[in-house]
DNA sequence: CAATTGTCTATTGTCAACAATTTCAACAAC
DNA sequence: GTTGTTGAAATTGTTGACAATAGACAATTG
């Protein structure tokens, strides 16, 4: 974890977590003074925080009335969100196979490692955590991280129904597989396990 | 145009349109200070305004430094975006071809004929925001608009170098080909009109 | 002379007070 | 009963002052 220096990113990762990992449910007003006081500072660092959620997806902003948590999208829009997330991520897929940089595949296994711990700890916010670290070590691989900021907010949006529909030990069988595909250089499996694996 | 109540949103949109038509070019830092002065406000809805840009894809953002107009995407990420883009697209015009709702064809066909005025004219910043209006469309009507946020960081990204790589009479003829295809119901020839264009 | 340390300035980060807006309940008019 | 009005409370929008930080450049030291 890295530790952000101003506070609007200390208090926009902190609720990013608490949403995700399902301690405030969608529909859940946010309001400034409140999260001011809880915080101790003021309400300046939390427009800040509520601004980015909102743009990442995660909360919903009408004019003079305030952020509540966003809805879990509709089916519709989580079809498209599938298809966007396997776009960008199996690109990311593709690019390593190009340099096969094996970089990436040890931090792929240390996070596999702390994965299979978080599953079997009580921390659903630690492993919701380490599910997207996953993702991004692979999408930051890639041209240099520029994908990065494309995929964030559509991964956020997936995640906003992470922690009521995920079968932990599942998922990271599957993450498990797809390094597996990479070590071995067996490009299409492991396109195919990530395909099937972002659902 | 809709004008915003409040002032970020004024900030953002003035800012965004200068963007796009390349009055401010990429690498151009703004300052807080002197856009405060600029507009007459004071940095609160500056700041908000930045922000939100920022998230937009826009505005590159260093914490302590400040922000400077985002430098146009790399081939890899823009291969990305128009992938992404025809996918967000597509699925909207599939959606609308299983309802035909007339609505969305007077408004295209209304955004055509300003378009076509527009193209004419000297205000590159008019053409930029009608060329963006007619794809808005199209999406806004899919699912509620559902996937109009998802949508609008894609799409500017890929506009970021609007200004310098587009016929503007081509781009017209494309819309209008788009156009006539779903008027007369033709899905299949709609869908492959639209994923030409994006490109 | 090179490397380090200190200082200064431009700029962002944070704060608390005030203004504007929305919401909702109590109440009056029809 | 329903509808409109009004006013108070809660909340966001805006502001200007002050604090903290980064980057550039000068001073110091080996």
């Amino acid at each position: 974890m890295k530790l952000a220096a101003n506070l609007q990113e200390q208090v926009a990762s902190h609720l990013r977590r608490r949403i995700l990992s399902g301690q405030i449910l969608p529909g859940t007003p946010l309001r400034e003074q409140n999260l001011a006081v809880e915080f101790g500072i003021s309400r300046g660092p939390i427009r800040d925080a509520l601004l980015h959620l909102t743009k990442e997806g995660l909360l919903l902003a009408k004019p003079n009335v305030g952020v509540r948590v966003a809805a879990e999208p509709s089916a519709f829009k989580r079809h498209v969100i599938v298809h966007l997330r396997r776009e960008i991520e199996a690109s990311a897929v593709t690019a390593w196979f190009a340099t096969r940089d094996p970089v990436l595949l040890k931090r792929l296994d240390e996070n596999l490692s702390q994965y299979k711990d978080a599953c079997g700890g009580s921390d659903l916010g630690q492993v919701v955590e380490l599910d997207m670290a996953f993702h991004r070590l692979v999408v930051e691989t890639a041209d240099q991280g520029s994908l990065v900021d494309l995929w964030q907010p559509i991964m956020l949006r997936m995640f906003l129904r992470y922690s009521r529909h995920r079968d932990l030990m599942e998922s990271y069988n599957e993450h498990a597989g797809i390094v597996r595909a990479m070590h071995a250089g067996r490009e299409w499996e492991a396109l195919e396990a990530l395909k099937l694996h972002i659902v």
